[in-house]
DNA sequence: GCGGTCGATGAAATTACTTTTCAAGCGTGA
DNA sequence: TCACGCTTGAAAAGTAATTTCATCGACCGC
């Protein structure tokens, strides 16, 4: 593990400096003057080149600069390298470098003539993004309040309609699996059937983006009107749907361009909230919760095929 | 552009990509399930500390897991690399690459008794990262291909259970919503009777991120057996389904706790591959796919109370 | 101009590191 | 319990890096 501390050669030169990484450049104009003509040969090309030279061995470079193996490791030297292996190790982090700020961060709208490789990282990005915008702005106290009503609701219910309903769907599942009585209602009129049913002690939770989406807010109204403790996850809190929240978790909105509709980046804000929200719960539940995830994660064994896989 | 074609001649492996840079940390969760127990030493410490570890040597990075070099060059091997003097210098540009960027990204465990702010602060961390994860070890290859069977399909299928077909509804909405024809199938039974039906020029779709869902992993092998184009969405692109799969998206694996399921980041991971998947679609069908948009946009439109709305 | 000295240079020897091989160990399922 | 197969590290084999050393050529004094 030890570095090798070799007895430094005739090293005149002031680099008493460890090996640098981005100075590389540098260190070759300064130090060009003092080396001889196959020195200054590698060094330049190391300098011109670095991710191409950090792929080569001592013998390949020496071959491209034309001059030898030992050349190559005095240059390293010079350079203020232990030896060439070192050298290498700082072309390679420089071309990484040189590469990480070559690549300006990605912020333009998704344009239809995009290369899928920055799609990727644009969709990435912004739904990155979104995330950070939703945490900040959640707002805890109303999250707790949340959190609290679940944990000791005698039954849920989840409104939701086409992108939000998926997200119901998801929070409805993951209650499931730590026992509690959760359903996710995608027809407004079924929903609302079953939102008169609701009473003190239920919790109804409507998701909608736009917080007008009157399919959703009808049987949130229904609930709230018959004593249920309501929860609205949406993008406006200043929507209808607030007459009728006891509890509102705001969710994030990222501007929409035309390939890219508001539905995703809401969906990813909704996401993290439904998340923090089955979170919450399962930590206030614990006692039962633990047990309940197990259990249904055992469940589900049986219907993967046997393979080999230690773990 | 230059590539060294020394190890031209050797290649045994069936692994065409190229080592990545950034992509470690996500190849290292991928990959962590199927490795061994010493390997995932390796390939921790490696995740974890590159910068450290790139200034040593096999030998020093064996005896600091406490393994042998064999199992370094054997887990440099798995990461995608020709061996360990690659992963080296892979690991020396990641480091620098670390350092220009400056975030460290702690990611603790979520525990029973941590406090809402930070759940929502870690969550919402953690699944940044897994969208990072993602983009980064996405094969745009891979993507482009699904892209284009999408693009030219005359009827898709797309199968998942639980929370993945969450995810494949979500698609099928969208995929919807530009004109295309899609069915998502939670019904194991009906996905098979379904999938007989399909043919060349449809493209069945399967979502399960343990790649080994039989209920899944089955319809997708009947569409393959008709002559469909198949493409899988998975976390294990080494699992059983990829015996059936024209197409495969590996999706990002994060390390699961207790109170964290392991369907949290997977979701995330497929949405962010469902959503690449939409925009090249839609790109590449952009001359129905905008105007069909606006319509359906239209369309919800009086779905929602009148308000002033602006926006 | 000639011989000597000295630095530069690469070939070859040496050393350090990497990769491969192989047999022992260990868990697993029959 | 045994046999099988996978995991694993020790050591052999191989490859790359470093050092040594002899050669060469230039410069300089004689």
């Amino acid at each position: 593990m030890k570095e090798t501390f070799k007895d430094v050669p005739v090293e005149t030169r002031p680099a008493p400096a460890p090996p640098a990484p981005a100075a590389l450049a540098a260190k070759v104009r300064t130090l060009a003057p003092t080396m001889t003509r196959s020195m200054q040969r590698v060094a330049e090309t190391v300098a011109s080149d670095p991710a191409g030279c950090a792929a080569l061995t001592v013998t390949g470079l020496a071959e491209r600069t034309g001059t030898s193996e030992a050349t190559v490791v005095r240059t390293s030297r010079l350079l203020g390298y232990p030896g060439y292996r070192d050298l290498r190790l700082a072309l390679a982090a420089l071309a990484a470098q040189q590469a990480a700020g070559g690549a300006p961060a990605v912020t333009a709208d998704i344009a239809v003539d995009d290369s899928l490789v920055d799609v990727v990282a644009k969709l990435a990005q912004e739904e990155q993004q979104c995330l950070a915008d939703t945490a900040a702005a959640l707002d805890v106290t109303q999250l707790e309040a949340a959190v609290a009503a679940l944990a000791g609701a005698r039954r849920i219910d989840v409104y939701g309609i086409g992108a939000s309903n998926l997200v119901g769907q998801d929070l409805v599942q993951k209650l499931l699996r730590i026992g509690l009585i959760a359903h996710a209602h995608a027809d407004p009129h079924l929903a609302v059937t079953n939102a008169v049913q609701m009473r003190t002690g239920d919790v109804a939770i409507a998701i909608t983006h736009s917080g007008r989406t009157t399919d959703v807010i009808e049987p949130l109204r229904v609930a709230f009107d018959h004593g249920a403790t309501t929860i609205a996850i949406t993008g406006r809190p200043d929507g209808d749907i607030a007459s009728y929240a006891d509890h509102i978790l705001t969710t994030s909105t990222a501007r929409e361009s035309e390939l890219r509709p508001a539905a995703m980046s809401s969906r990813t804000s909704q996401l993290l909230v439904v998340d923090c929200l089955f979170i919450g719960v399962a930590q206030r539940t614990y006692e039962t919760a633990a047990p309940a995830l197990s259990a249904s994660y055992e469940a589900l064994a049986h219907r993967h095929s046997p393979r080999n896989n230690q773990r």
